[in-house]
DNA sequence: AATCTAGTTCAAAAAAAATTGAACCTGTCA
DNA sequence: TGACAGGTTCAATTTTTTTTGAACTAGATT
């Protein structure tokens, strides 16, 4: 009878530091600090964890726990893993950063600049019924300039997914 | 007599759009609407505006509008101008992408990285008191996964700001 | 089939962040 | 000098976001 009985020891300093640092980091990048921090154990865990486990090492709710896996899941920053109690799911962190980015990219920012770009397409429409000749094309120049600002975006994130291949 | 009474009109369609953009967009990194609001009617204005201007024309307190344009100079996203009353300061945008995310760049993501160096360091020295052998590698091995990030971290902001410098 | 249990969902509660507005500077003008 | 106006500050309030936890689903297990 496999031990499955999900741990409820405190954190050690180590562990502490690292999901804290995580929680932050996550911060900057708009995400809920308990992301962070289910992140932050798995890192910094040899062993994968079982919802449980987290709950009980992190003190967070089972609901927060399992929100925060999902959203873990859909950025591809944790795996799923065999562990001690076959009817538990278990995780461990995915650690290439490339992985991490990718992931951050392509659930968060690449639908703002979706958006983006059919809200300046909106725009366009709009600038076309002003009157005041002037006043058009000051508008057109700085409607084109958003739409510059977005194809600079659109452009970066490959790169930068390209500079993070490691 | 100049006139510098601050302008009160409702804003047009136009208006409106950009400012709602330009809201959406600074949430995305986090910053507070209000912040990306008064940028926005700055962009789409031909016309410098004052503080009072901003009030009466976005409805956004008095308050708030001092703390927004404080930031947005911090940026460097906005530049003071001479306006029609000479006792108001008065704002236009600058709208160089390459000023917007360096400005960014250093209030928001530096000073990250520069804490998180830090606490990396930190983490090191806890590290050094771990008992267990493996248990001390294989932290080890995760610290220097984390200072690797950092310095990819530090790398890549230059090249953002050079691959934006139109 | 009835019972367990891992995991999810979501309305309500709590926490965090942004906004307000009144008090307060500071420099100008009469 | 005193009244006034533009601008700032910050404690209190409002709004938004995150977390909680009880009810629920689904898939074993007896």
């Amino acid at each position: 009878m496999p031990n499955g009985a999900p741990k409820l020891e405190v954190l050690t300093e180590i562990e502490q530091e690292v999901v804290n640092m995580c929680a932050d980091a996550v911060r900057v990048a708009g995400l809920p600090k308990s992301l962070g921090e289910i992140y932050g154990l798995l890192f910094i865990s040899r062993d994968p964890h079982s919802l449980d486990d987290l709950v009980g090492r992190l003190q967070i709710s089972k609901g927060s726990v399992s929100q925060g896996l999902k959203a873990l899941r859909m950025f591809g920053a944790i795996r799923e893993r065999e562990g001690a109690d076959a009817r538990r799911t278990y995780f461990e962190a995915d650690i290439k950063l490339k992985k991490l980015v990718g992931g951050f990219i392509r659930e968060q920012l690449r639908p703002h600049l979706k958006s983006g770009n059919e809200r300046v397409k909106e725009l366009e429409k709009v600038v076309m019924e002003e009157e005041d000749p002037d006043q058009r094309v000051f508008y057109e120049q700085r409607v084109k300039k958003l739409e510059r600002w977005l194809k600079q975006g659109k452009l970066i994130l490959p790169l930068m997914q390209r500079v993070l291949g490691e």
